[in-house]
DNA sequence: AATAGTATCTAGTTCAGCTAGTTATATACG
DNA sequence: CGTATATAACTAGCTGAACTAGATACTATT
């Protein structure tokens, strides 16, 4: 999906790192907006490669993760985690497994329930597409000084506080 | 819509801040993941208090940024913008005109063409719902010292890089 | 044992994208 | 000038992925 911001800003801007060395409030949050559309630009691409939508690629690492953790996961704990129905949740499972990603099998406790586990396949395919990238991303993480990585945190919390106060009004 | 990798995260995680005063690497991509959590649930309410998909929205603001910039916009500036066929905008402006959003009128120049203007009652109800929290933004942004700044889009440059590194093995 | 609760699945709907094709206008060229 | 081609918006009909409602199978409670 086209990011928000950023295909509204496309035009009008001509400010844009006007002093890399001494960046002010708004190139700080056009850092922001740029790291924010290359993130959903990633996306769009992993999802094309492999050729499926968000929902599903989050079903599956979600699947892997637990797989991986040790936990027995059923088709209502992916409609939890996703927040979709479980009808809903039922054709997602039945896509991933018609792809080969996901498998169902009887539940190890419960017998009116289902375990679903991710193939070897979808672990290849995920690792591949996602691996490096992870991998390049913590590697910048750890690059930082510990003040700088205090910086960091810091300003991403007081972001976070920013979005989350809910002023919006309702007037529907 | 649910955030990728909040929704995996939720489980196994028992190591979030586990030193304020001295994050480490997996603190600082931690914090960026919860900012993006927020970020996404953020639009999430703002498309349900506006009864409105993310593509409306974006078509609205831009709608209006061209609007205030004194810029004529069409349909296919739009169907541009927003990366979706002619067809599905001519839907979209559908919705937003019976919404009372946007109303269509000739184009000034173009006599195959529609000029597209947000409405009065349009630029105030997206004023009231992101206004307060992008003044909440860039009071932060601009609350950091000039070395926070840099650090803080470094960082975010360093980590656009590292996504756009496309090494993404397409093997369909 | 009966009743209530929970998990999954099926059937059918909705919404927002798509493609293909239509009409009206604009532009380019012989 | 007139004809061919290109472009803008729209219409009709399709699809994918969400939804609700309800069926079925099993579990848990009392």
């Amino acid at each position: 999906m086209v990011d928000m911001e950023t295909a509204m800003s496309t035009e009008g801007a001509g400010y844009w790192y006007a002093d890399q060395e001494n960046p002010g409030g708004v190139d700080v949050l056009n850092a922001l907006r740029v790291y924010r559309a290359a993130e959903a630009e990633m996306r769009r691409r992993i999802r094309e490669s492999m050729n499926m939508n968000e929902t599903d690629l989050m079903a599956i690492r979600y699947a892997m993760r637990a797989h991986k953790a040790g936990h027995c996961i059923s088709p209502k704990d992916l409609s939890r985690m996703l927040n979709i129905s479980t009808a809903s949740t039922t054709g997602l499972i039945d896509r991933l497994v018609a792809s080969g990603h996901l498998i169902r099998r009887p539940h190890p406790t419960d017998r009116r329930s289902v375990e679903i586990v991710p193939t070897g396949s979808a672990d290849i395919e995920v690792r591949e597409t996602l691996g490096e990238m992870h991998q390049r991303m913590m590697e910048v993480a750890e690059s930082l000084s510990p003040e700088e990585a205090l910086h960091v945190t810091r300003f991403l919390q007081r972001m976070t506080s920013a979005i989350e106060k809910q002023d919006t009004h309702h007037h529907a």
